[in-house]
DNA sequence: ATTCTGACTTGCT
DNA sequence: AAGCAAGCCAGAA
């Protein structure tokens, strides 16, 4: 997976306000690029960095074999929740709780969505910057 | 080139 | 509400 791909990711999960969240598929979307498989690959592999805590699953489960991190940093931002999560911390079974994503799903105002556009945009065009005005006709070589 | 696998989704029971 | 199958996208074996 190209190195952008993982910036861009990683970038929007960065924009994700506190309390609020949004799915692998989501980020896919706004990306125009991969499914939410490869979001989660990335996150997967360089998430840690992030507030990966906000990237969740459509269904408004946390990231697997995350959960109970998962649900600290919830907890301490007072992300909407449903079911009970008090109960049964126990492994093995998934938790009883979720995020309530029709509450904490995150839309991005006008100006972060232009952000992640540009994103997006540099995503597909490799070179953007500093070609434009640049006199050099081809790549020698 | 083919097959397997996964921090995923959706639709159907 | 919970489980299951199939679809999907890309990287790794």
């Amino acid at each position: 997976m190209r190195e952008q791909y993982v910036e861009a990711v990683l970038a929007v999960a960065e924009l994700i306000p506190a309390a609020r969240v949004l799915s692998y598929g989501d980020i896919a979307a706004l990306l125009e690029s991969g499914g939410p498989r490869q979001v989660g690959a990335v996150m997967s592999a360089h998430g840690s960095a992030v507030p990966w805590w906000r990237v969740i699953r459509a269904s408004g489960a946390a990231p697997a074999f995350h959960e109970g991190r998962a649900l600290v940093h919830y907890r301490e931002e007072q992300t909407a929740l449903r079911g009970d999560v008090d109960a049964a911390p126990v492994g093995g079974r998934a938790p009883s709780w979720r995020v309530d994503m029709a509450h904490a799903r995150w839309n991005p105002g006008e100006r972060e969505f232009d952000l992640i556009d540009t994103i997006a945009a540099r995503l597909q065009n490799p070179a953007p910057v500093a070609t434009m005005s640049d006199p050099h006709d081809g790549l020698d070589a």
